[in-house]
RNA sequence: GGCCACUUAGCUCAGUUGGCUAGAGCAUUCGGUUUACAUCCGAAAGGUCGGAGGUUCAAGUCCUCCAGUGGCCACCA
């Protein structure tokens, strides 16, 4: 053996004798009890990242439970990530002069594909690196034919059982990136802007209601002014009509509890077409909506002479104009929040339109009656209580994007009975008239609709026997910054379709932080790629430092410092594997009288404390206290085994006592097996030097 | 504004249902060693457990209040 542990000549071929051995190919015959992660499928546009990285989190488990004797399976799959693979593709396209419009949808699409296969290769490849005993030949792509029909059969039904509806509503669009989004992807922020104080004349007169607006450039599409049915100062003009400027309509003074008589002039203009709270006023009054800025962020037609112009620009434009007309009261600054685009950061533009939305209270109000059996565990218990609030706040869900890229959405129009109908398969004739008068959507799917469905998806697409014996699955293992987006989702989906939660518990791991606590970011500069960190101390020690010194669910520091002291680490549980060969092979020893050194007696010691802290070990790990088990662990062989029992037990080992060493054999053995989970590039390297039979580690149980 | 979490040694964390002088690793300082060791080993120093009050024979641990940090959400023209 060795001096040191060589990483970089052996750990590549470590990986591809397990492969070839096919010890991470799952049996769903097995006799075994399942133990089943499915990995969150990394999205197929860029390389693997750190955060990536925190999926070793989910091979501990995986390995932990197959050496405990069950029927470990860890699903690999990759994401198509809609928007956000759109986003960085259309990026690529700009780089080459070139834009979305210079291409058809089919070629566009195909484009994509290319784009992203070669990514998936590369991000494979990566995960292998890191070690994760994934079942690689059961990888699913979410556009696989046979996931694309499980996710267009989820629409269907939700359709048929009038959960999914067609609406025109007011949805979060952004002109840049030309597509809706749902609320989530909407991140509020604080802007300094200004409070508007606009004078509305009464009809035939020169004076008037002055209201306070963030948005001057709506006020084409204003179609009433409303005040609070109590206050006194305008009682006396409710019903009456004031005049916007420019264009001169009349539009009436309504009453409405939603004004606040406080704020402002205690006068609101409403705008349904571009504000939901104004919206819902102009639902509760029977008020027209006026649509004057276009899907392009322009002012259109009813906007008089100021039609053409981008928001951006019209707004000082129009400003100026109500000063010239004396119809600008004041200004006042005023700090307020923002909807932008959580992509491109521009303002998100709540614009009417025509979408497809999930009713999503009777799928949360599942999910929460089975969070609350506990059907599900989460770890940590705190996100119990997010998760459920999160339940609570959901709204419709706006699932159509207006994006090429994705699941085309299998709806259908029929022309001639202005009917849409939903199909799985693309349907030769219409299914509404019977003619071929139809046009499928042109949208895409919300890449969390088919992402929400990963679970069983995955396992139907796989075959009966899979989804029978592994579903619902084990753990769900994911970052806790996609609670709402994710997790939520796929157990309201779970439910819905196979009428069992998707999976028992849900483990959220933290984020990866540098050395001053700071998040990664690459305007910061602080961005680690594992690979470098694996080409540097190997992967080992880049698992160990994601988890060393982590309480369940927190942020991970990470250092060049920690990841060089697992380095350490693997090397000296090389080390100790080295001296115990060397002890082996040695023919020539002493015939000290082994009573003398007290061989026997620390070693009984040694035993007692290992199978002490082998209970421990169990402990933590079973309550899915990683970080914890580790570092125990850490501290046990290298401070409690190497420096005290195997120092203690030197002398005994040099008379011969060959009892002490096959007894110091079996707890390293045993120590061996306990680190596998996270260190398992060493570990196997060891114990296969170590171990006459010749067998991998992954054939021991602990 | 609402909700949640956290606050124990310089750093990262333990501290089980309240119970003997509060622990570990890393970092620091001192000493030793060339050993299985990309060095390693030993020792030391380091905490009024965020603050205040309460319950109790006994509180880092339970309760209340306060402060600070972090996070999530909402939001009003």
């Amino acid at each position: 053996m060795d001096k040191k542990y060589r990483y970089k000549d052996v750990d590549k071929k470590i990986y591809e004798m397990w492969e070839k051995k096919k010890y991470f190919k799952a049996n769903p015959n097995s006799k075994k009890r399942p133990f089943c992660i499915i990995l969150p499928p990394p999205n197929a546009n860029a390389n693997l990242h750190l955060g990536h990285a925190m999926y070793v989190y989910e091979d501990i488990m995986i390995r932990f439970y197959k050496l405990r004797g069950f029927e470990s399976f860890w699903l690999p799959g990759a994401d198509h990530a809609g928007f956000e693979t759109w986003y960085v593709f259309e990026k690529h396209l700009k780089k080459k002069g070139k834009s979305r419009f210079d291409y058809k949808r089919e070629e566009l699409f195909k484009m994509v594909w290319e784009f992203v296969m070669q990514n998936k290769n590369n991000m494979e490849e990566q995960l292998k690196r890191l070690g994760f005993s994934l079942d690689w030949e059961r990888k699913k792509f979410t556009l696989d034919e046979d996931i694309v029909q499980i996710v267009y059969k989820t629409f269907k039904k939700l359709f048929d059982d009038n959960l999914v509806y067609r609406g025109k509503k007011l949805v979060n669009y952004c002109v840049k990136c030309g597509t809706s989004f749902s609320d989530l992807e909407v991140t509020y922020k604080d802007v300094k802007g200004k409070l508007w104080f606009i004078l509305y004349k009464l009809e035939n007169s020169d004076k008037g209601l002055v209201v306070a607006t963030t948005r001057p450039e709506t006020l084409f599409g204003d179609v009433a002014v409303a005040v609070h049915p109590d206050d006194k100062r305008y009682k006396k003009f409710i019903g009456k009509k004031v005049i916007l400027p420019f264009i001169n309509k009349k539009i009436p003074v309504i009453a409405d509890e939603m004004v606040d008589m406080k704020f402002g002039t205690g006068v609101v203009k409403i705008t349904p077409a571009h504000d939901s709270n104004d919206w819902l006023v102009g639902e509760r009054h029977n008020l027209p909506f006026v649509q004057v800025i276009d899907f392009n962020g322009k002012l259109n037609e009813h906007a008089g002479e100021f039609s053409g112009l981008h928001i951006k620009k019209a707004r000082p434009l129009i400003v100026q104009r109500l000063e010239d007309q004396k119809l600008l009261v004041k200004v006042k600054d005023y700090e307020h929040r923002v909807g932008h685009c959580y992509k491109c950061g521009s303002v998100i533009e709540p614009l009417p339109k025509e979408q497809w939305f999930i009713k999503i209270k009777p799928l949360a109000q599942k999910a929460k009656d089975a969070i609350l059996k506990d059907e599900i565990e989460i770890y940590p218990h705190r996100f119990k209580k997010i998760l459920l609030d999160w339940l609570d706040k959901f709204y419709d869900w706006n699932i159509s994007r207006q994006i090429v890229w994705g699941m085309q959405i299998p709806a259908y129009f029929c022309k001639s009975q202005k009917k849409w109908f939903v199909s799985v398969n693309k349907p030769s004739k219409c299914l509404v008239c019977g003619k071929d008068d139809f046009v499928q959507d042109t949208d895409t799917f919300d890449t969390w609709f088919s992402s929400g469905q990963w679970p069983f998806a995955t396992l139907q697409a796989l075959g009966k026997e899979f989804f029978n014996f592994f579903y619902p699955t084990s753990v769900m293992e994911t970052g806790y910054d996609i609670l709402p987006w994710w997790v939520a989702r796929m157990i309201m989906f779970g439910i819905y379709i196979t009428g069992s939660v998707p999976f028992k518990n849900v483990y959220l791991h933290g984020l990866v932080r540098d050395s001053k606590g700071q998040k990664m970011s690459k305007s910061k500069g602080n961005v680690v790629n594992p690979m470098d960190v694996i080409d540097k101390y190997g992967a080992d020690a880049l698992r160990a430092s994601l988890v060393f010194e982590t309480a369940q669910g927190g942020d991970v520091v990470f250092s060049d410092n920690k990841v060089r002291s697992m380095r350490n680490f693997a090397n000296k549980i090389w080390n100790i594997g080295r001296f115990i060969y060397l002890q082996h092979t040695l023919t020539e020893r002493d015939s000290l009288d082994k009573d003398v050194v007290n061989g026997d007696k620390h070693i009984k010691d040694l035993e007692k404390e290992s199978s002490k802290f082998k209970k421990r070990y169990m402990q933590l790990m079973e309550k899915y206290k990683f970080g914890q088990a580790f570092d125990e662990l850490y501290e046990f062989v290298w401070h409690r085994v190497a420096d005290y029992y195997i120092e203690q037990l030197k002398e005994s080992l040099r008379s011969g006592n060959i009892e002490v060493l096959e007894r110091l054999t079996n707890i390293y053995f045993e120590l061996l097996k306990m680190l596998h989970p996270f260190m398992p590039f060493v570990t196997e390297a060891v114990w296969m030097n170590l171990n006459k039979s010749n067998k991998s580690i992954l054939e021991t149980t602990l």
